[in-house]
DNA sequence: TGACGGATTTCTGTATACAGAATATCCAAT
DNA sequence: ATTGGATATTCTGTATACAGAAATCCGTCA
């Protein structure tokens, strides 16, 4: 495994702490000492703080005037807002990916992925939703980086990871969005038109299909906001919603 | 001046640090050694490593794999990338105000402002510049926030702030753009028919017409691009810049 | 019984010390 | 003269110490 044990205490700090948080550990709202924290995730706090910081510009925490941090609350339209955004980046990415002429080498890696989800959900009754997720991610980090642009990229997976944006955030919500199934083949159908726009040179419909892409997660988030609350444990970042 | 003068360590680096920066003090990709900055600014190092974590996550600073910092470059592409993301998400926050309704007072605040520009550019022979800068930073800033979506605010705010993506990265270039004083009216134009498509709930309009506002700021650097280098030092950020 | 004020305690913000790694320097050998 | 290697130096990452501010708690007074 080579260097890959030759972590950072602050990347130690920045991955334990946004586990804890996504996964509602503190209440919303709650401020969380340093000292107790650092204590906890075994560094000290000079990385903690670093950490901090980095999640703070990630939107996960916000600083109180009176010093310290808490976690940042979202409502529902905080939720909407940030999947309609990513579907507003994605559509660019897609619009001028199609209009600049994409990479043929990412094109093809693109396409490989959708070939590799279709052989994930070929079996209707055990579709394989690990290879699912995973899948998913990357189609849409490839994307994301399909115009050629770094800033359209990088903004795309600042958008994406805030708090149940990303485009892999409900798919764990099998057994509460009805018609599960079926919403991962119409993903899946939207997912070759988006690349068949793009191929095109189709900007105006590879941007309205991605938006209308980023739609079906709000359709699911739709479904999953008053669900069985024990859901929260499974879907990350779902705790830090409050009612509107 | 009540509590202005209680500025943090961390807020004088951050701001000191970014000057620096975007007057091109160092070269694009230079190291930032944190020990001469430290002693430069006055401060120790551990706020001046949360500014540059700052600056890192504003994009203007980028970790090398060995450890440290330096400075980021761009070339037009990435300048050109950004000017088009802020008009995107600009224009998502118009679209979605005229979808959604705006509130009233933020719009009276916006068609203020824009009363206030005709009176700065009333007088061809000598338009208020500064006045100009100061408002027209202001109408953006409203407009990022018409949509009521922190969400988009934010992010709104956050493209804005990379290197000659704000909305006003290009106004000091009076010499070297061609009839300015005619840009300066036709932008004015445009902040008035933005308003104007919210007012009437007309989404689309109002997101094409954001966009292509953001279109002048691209006109404008075309110009800017390639004239005289001693611009570099009133035009923050421009020294940064490197040939594609 | 409630509220106000002072003291205590906790917490954050900042500075500094230390260790390990990366980089530069210098000398020798080809 | 150039290249390789070993040493020395600089720099970063991390831990810890300290001071000042914020919050809390308790006692006293109305």
């Amino acid at each position: 495994m080579g260097d890959a044990d030759r972590i950072s205490q602050v990347q130690k700090a920045t991955l334990g702490l946004r586990g804890m948080i996504m996964s509602g550990e503190f209440g919303a709202g709650a401020r969380l000492p340093e000292v107790a924290l650092s204590e906890r995730l075994g560094i000290s706090r000079t990385p903690l703080r670093q950490a901090m910081d980095r999640l703070e510009s990630e939107g996960l925490l916000e600083r109180m005037p009176s010093g310290g941090c808490r976690v940042a609350s979202f409502d529902l339209d905080d939720i909407n807002d940030a999947i309609e955004l990513r579907g507003v980046v994605e559509g660019t990415a897609a619009r001028l990916a199609a209009e600049r002429g994409a990479d043929p080498e990412l094109m093809t890696a693109a396409e490989q992925v959708l070939n590799e989800i279709d052989i994930a959900v070929s079996d209707p009754d055990s579709v394989d939703f690990d290879a699912y997720v995973g899948l998913n991610a990357r189609f849409h980090e490839i994307l994301a980086g399909l115009a050629g642009s770094a800033v359209i990229r990088r903004e795309a997976e600042r958008i994406s990871n805030l708090p149940l944006a990303s485009p892999s955030a409900f798919l764990r919500g099998q057994e509460v969005i009805p018609d599960f199934n079926a919403s991962l083949i119409r993903a899946q159908g939207q997912h070759k038109a988006i690349l068949e726009a793009i191929s095109n040179r189709e900007g105006a419909r590879a941007e309205a299909l991605a938006r209308e892409h980023a739609r079906l997660a709000r359709l699911n988030f739709a479904f999953l906001k008053d669900a069985d609350p024990r859901l929260a444990t499974r879907i990350p970042g779902l705790a830090l919603v409050t009612a509107s």
